[in-house]
DNA sequence: ACTGAATTAGGGTTTTTACCTGATGTTTAG
DNA sequence: CTAAACATCAGGTAAAAACCCTAATTCAGT
């Protein structure tokens, strides 16, 4: 008997999931979780074999969640089952000891499959998520390696994106108005950018800040 | 009999939503779109009472279909199922036709009540959708409500996004320097941006590009 | 100790942005 | 039909950014 609990902040995909799950004689939903924490309260007092986890619940991020529960629970094995398809995340959510990752959009008969699949200690990803990943790299980016940012120069950037002009940085940092327009002109050329607007653009895509 | 038309894009809720509606004496699901435009090619050959409908199907807007039906097919009551709670657009689409509006987070008994009600002509509006609709405007914006970009504010912030200034975005659009200058004053502005860099932040993190 | 990168900073110029007031034709919704 | 919203453009000013050059100090690695 797999037990299972359910991380999901939107009710008509508990109770769907619940539908779905209700026939299968080798499941057994023990609990639903509609916030962060929840799923530790639940934990805490149920036997638990995978986590259905949905990664926008309120109050907790599902990296925290994934990043916490090895060291608490490390018998629960997380299957994440949301709509977030950026390669990057789905990666790091699998180094991060998620066990499965589904679309929303995947399946009913992929979902029971994915389930028995990470019970059985296989990680197990769906079709539609194998081929995100396998997807080579755009080539828009032909510096694929970002030149290296200095310390002070990633603190400089963060403030620009915050909106700050440079002689607002300038003081925060105490620092020279021509310091920080020096940095700026080292940002720009190290990123590509044509100016402030791309700086900014680029600074957000590559998650420099 | 009521005989309903599932509009949604995620597989997950299409099942789930099957499985509860199966146990319904009274509700059959004679089809599932998961585009827009398949929504009104299943109308083309069904007969259907009550259209559960997604605001995000690839193809056309929750609005385009809603703004579409009474003319085609003035039979069919859309009762819409979604995530997006800002008011401005469930009033909106209440205008537009709708007759019920649910969020995802409804348990089955208000998901079944709401669909039986708009089947008798009546209005259905979900309790937190109630709730929402009265809530006064929040006179400091949480950043949770956008105020509304033109077309024109929109294309000249995408460009702005991208680098270019504003000459280049003006030979771009052929108009003059100084109406650019204009849309971009009042999209500094509409999203309570300081300078370049906050609004290039804000529209990359308010998804408005 | 030498080297190179990082951080700091100054002077000066040009381009771009930001903000102001005001105006006119067009589109849209009530 | 009419008022509001939208889109267009002008002149002017001040602030900020962008780009030029140069150069001192610090700090890490060979």
């Amino acid at each position: 008997m797999i037990n299972i609990l359910i991380a999901e902040d939107h009710q008509v995909l508990i109770d769907g999931l619940r539908s779905m799950l209700r026939d299968q004689v080798d499941m057994r939903v023990v609990g639903e979780a509609i916030t962060g924490p929840e799923v530790f309260h639940i934990l805490r007092r149920q036997q638990v074999d995978v986590l259905l986890l949905d990664l926008e619940l309120p109050g907790m991020s599902g990296e925290e969640i994934c990043k916490e529960l090895p060291h608490s629970y490390p018998t629960v094995r997380p299957l994440i089952l949301t709509m977030h398809q950026e390669k990057e995340r789905i990666s790091a959510l699998i180094e991060l000891g998620a066990r499965g990752y589904l679309f929303k959009n995947t399946d009913k008969d992929e979902l029971l499959e994915g389930i028995r699949a990470v019970m059985e200690g296989r990680i197990f990803l769906a079709e539609a998520v194998a081929e995100k990943l396998q997807k080579e790299e755009e080539p828009n980016e032909p510096s694929g390696y970002l030149p290296k940012i200095t310390r002070r120069e990633r603190q400089v950037l963060a403030l620009i994106v915050e909106g700050l002009t440079n002689s607002e940085i300038a003081s925060q940092l105490h620092i020279s108005i021509k310091t920080v327009d020096s940095h700026r002109t080292n940002l720009l050329e190290k990123l590509s950018a044509r100016n402030t607007a791309s700086l900014v653009r680029i600074a957000l895509e590559q998650d420099l800040v």
